[in-house]
DNA sequence: GCTGGACCCTGCCACGGTGGGAGGGTCCAG
DNA sequence: CTGGACCCTCCCACCGTGGCAGGGTCCAGC
């Protein structure tokens, strides 16, 4: 009468039935989670019905995917409409942690394959600019990808106005890399183009390089040049600006030429 | 004479040179990986020598890139074949992240579209098969890319010893997903192949399913077969088996066919 | 000289999720 | 009734960072 497959399991039990261990399931009862369908008032002991196998089972699998128990409990409570909203947002958080562990791929690989690039810094008194420029806001883990979305925007604004613009393109990003910080791809031109902020960026005194490789590769060369202005005693005045010499389309990632510039704050030469 | 890039740099100032904060810098200090140049005895107060700036903005890096504080420590310490062999170590961890992360998209997209997917499973006589195996190592996150592994070595094995196979290929995985499990790869075949292992799996009862889709969302398979098993009071046990039916080649990722296939105890029937 | 504000110090707690271990109770088959 | 497998709670550790409390220090402007 009385049937195998409703009779209560032990915690051990449980745990082997649905890829979780003991201490887990202990905290997944704790936030409740996934708590037990009876629990002994007198030993505390735990016991799960066999029916509660798919749920731990989801658990189990969203954690798999890297879920946060926040949000797996979010999910299990949810309706079909919000629970696509989370799942998306989760993949999209994926998504972008792929994204960023490309680039860091990239930086290591070149690390890895022998010493680092040696970068030549040389100070130029940089002229003044004037840039049609289009503006992003990101963290600082977004970079590559808003400033992908800026350059696209711009050629867009650019191309639809039809209007005379000086290549190459170029990229600025504030010196501090904080939530929230502001970007920008912007393009020389003594016209206003509608879609775009007209910016002009001041003469002066800058440090700058030339990359060589792909634009993931970027860091080494700022970490380069950021060292020899520190090491020169000068100060990093900001915003950095990429511009793009040779840009994808034009040739391979590992052809791709960029210079890096930084503007400093003009210097009380020490007396020797 | 007292030039103004040698003098020491109060903690803050520092910080704000090579992008790390004030936090952190302490909390380097404490771990021996940035010290100090100077600290005064009587106040405490942290004093950096610019030039330390290029070390720091290396540390910074090398977080970005997600390397951790024990491994930059060694790092900064090591020589150039050790520095090598640590980089590429790091290379591996984030390249292995990418390859679990992108895995782990596939089966996010799946859930995000929609409803998860409908299994339908039934239980079968499932005959005995013997199989040249190949087997392989792994921690449950290298499943996939060991599996790959698996299986080129077993048609590497195959196509030497020029056999004569029945396919489909099939996979063979333990049901408790632990450090150093083993894998297999296997192929139906009475004949011995030289490079594998000739493997007999008895025939039972077993419960059974269809997956259409690509193989980074067969977990999904795995987590509808188990749940229906487990509801069924009826008990796992393993090794799990995926019959590669419509394979890469044969067509596109979303039309692969796989059945899975878990054996299960034989059940004492319930007196209704 | 004094004051205010920016800066610095130490020390503790928090996050997220899991594992380890101590110290002790419970269950069940032989 | 005994031994071993199982269960319980509670605390600590990992990793790297941020926040806050409570207090000291530095320096420019008055």
């Amino acid at each position: 009468m009385e049937r195998v497959r409703d009779e209560p399991l032990t915690i051990g039990r449980f745990a082997r039935m649905c890829r979780l261990s003991v201490k887990q399931l202990r905290h997944y009862d704790e936030l409740g989670l996934l708590p037990p369908d009876r629990v002994d008032p007198s030993t505390g002991y735990r016991y799960y019905a066999p029916a509660r196998v798919r749920d731990a089972l989801t658990v189990a699998l969203l954690r798999d995917l890297d879920v946060p128990l926040q949000v797996i409990a979010e999910l299990l409570a949810a309706g079909d409409e919000e629970r696509t909203r989370l799942l998306r947002a989760e993949r999209d958080r994926i998504a972008a942690r792929i994204a960023r562990d490309t680039e860091r791929l990239a930086v290591l690989d070149r690390l890895a394959e022998g010493p680092a690039p040696a970068y030549e810094v040389e100070v130029v008194d940089d002229p003044a600019l004037r840039l049609a420029v289009v503006r992003g806001r990101c963290d600082p883990d977004e970079v590559g990808a808003r400033t992908r979305e800026c350059i696209t925007a711009l050629l867009g604004a650019l191309g639809r106005s039809a209007v005379g613009w000086v290549p190459p393109l170029h990229g600025l990003y504030p010196l501090d890399l904080e939530d929230g910080m502001t970007i920008a791809a912007g393009a020389r031109t003594d016209e206003d183009v509608p879609g775009t902020v007209a910016t002009t960026l001041p003469a002066g005194p800058a440090a700058t390089t030339l990359h060589t490789g792909p634009y993931e590769q970027l860091p080494l060369a700022y970490h380069a040049l950021q060292a020899w202005i520190h090491e020169q005693g000068l100060t990093a005045r900001g915003p950095a600006r990429e511009d793009y010499l040779v840009s994808p389309g034009e040739a391979e990632p590992h052809e791709l030429l960029t210079r890096l510039t930084i503007p400093i704050d003009p210097t009380r030469q020490d007396t020797p």
